[in-house]
DNA sequence: CTGTAAATTTTACGGTGTTAATTTACGTTC
DNA sequence: GAACGTAAATTAACACCGTAAAATTTACAG
């Protein structure tokens, strides 16, 4: 007797239609115009109805992110030329990210954006973003079976990952100091991070086991150190 | 006749106390948790009063930024070795770094929060940064004067600042990959900063005037082209 | 048609940033 | 010392916001 449920694809298509709605809004207005009440207006449902779709905003912010995220991952893979050398592959996936950022600050920004819950909280922001950086670890890899780095592939990954984040949240908020544009760091960036790898075969005690750093003084890696061994 | 207005230097005193009140806020509650009214309320007057110190909330949180980037550069220049050769000094403020964010991450993800206004638009913010880089860039050029560095002391110090800011800012935000942390990835990631700008010279196109790239295509320096001269 | 449960809207509460009106406090002048 | 004028501070008000609960509409089985 009682009225049928709707079907969980329906409701998931409502979700990302909403998801859609309020990453235009995003786009358009930033972060602060979204809102319950404002998604609602624009989909032209009443102003509590989005809570069937998400739990609270900080659900909804979360989604937000994962489908950028997706986005970004389709946006890399899809420029990822099918057959090349191992290092080449590693530049043109350093390019797609950059090209990316450049097309996409604004997203970019709120896939990383801080003050944001842990990303370990959220099972889906956790798989979006293992999904990507596995993607960018298995080119490595693929780099290190060639012999043309050496290495852990996820540290190196990281290691990479780590430069051009750096410099493109940098960039994405207009954080660069003056004078410094994208233009002109990301070419010796990306020249340092590939010559580094591909020179040294990443010497013992420092890449492959760090220093122990239990304690909270020294951080870095102490290089006058002779190896005891 | 009128009654007195309150002297510069008072209201000043009293701005800076209230910033360090939001501070105290955010530090133990977050960034959601400021706002005029609760600041108010700890300072013991009316909720509206804040607005004689600052213009607007925006106006407020970039004042807690510059109040973090001030405390920021102190704390640095407190570490820094005030007799050492070139490249120690140079490892030392890149420790003297890691170590204020892994002391205060909230104050660091406060300094770099994304969705914040641009930088430019805030002379004062502008200024902190700029005390801070230049400080950084000083360090650097002493060791390009010594001859251990090779290349333009600012896009250098760009360069080591990118990549640490990458990677402080991801461990800031708990956004590092699962088994992967900073105690693992500080010390490779250094060695390589530092082995990479001492042993290469800034191979001419790449470093000093780098590709064009005034079509939004190539992004990164093709680095397989050999110098035409 | 009717009952019933799901879908949706309406109502309500406490909170926010911000502006305008109002009150309070104090130095100057009579 | 009382009255005045102005700066300081508070209060009142508005339009938002997230969220919870109540009220209502809607769609379908019988």
């Amino acid at each position: 007797m009682p009225r049928a449920q709707h079907s969980p694809a329906a409701v998931d298509a409502t979700r990302q239609r909403l998801a859609a709605l309020a990453l235009d809004i995003y786009r358009v207005e930033g972060l602060d115009a979204i809102s319950f009440r404002r998604l609602a207006e624009a989909a032209g449902i009443s102003h509590t109805l989005p809570y069937r779709y998400f739990d609270s905003k900080e659900a909804l912010l979360v989604a937000l992110r994962v489908q950028c995220m997706e986005h970004f991952e389709q946006f890399v893979r899809a420029r990822e030329p099918s057959q090349a050398a191992p290092m080449p592959r590693i530049e043109s996936l350093a390019a797609a990210y950059v090209e990316y950022v450049r097309a996409h600050p604004a997203d970019y920004q709120l896939i990383f954006s801080t003050h944001q819950p842990a990303i370990n909280q959220y099972p889906d922001l956790l798989a979006a973003r293992r999904s990507l950086f596995e993607h960018a670890v298995s080119v490595v890899q693929h780099a290190i079976d060639a012999g043309v780095l050496h290495g852990d592939a996820r540290v190196l990954t990281h290691l990479f990952w780590i430069s051009l984040h750096g410099l493109m949240t940098l960039h994405a908020a207009g954080q660069l100091v003056h004078g410094l544009t994208l233009e002109a760091l990301i070419a010796p960036l990306v020249t340092r991070m590939v010559q580094t790898t591909t020179s040294a075969p990443t010497p013992g005690p420092a890449a492959s086991k760090p220093a122990p750093a239990s304690a909270d003084v020294i951080v870095l890696a102490p290089r006058r150190r002779k190896p005891t061994a």
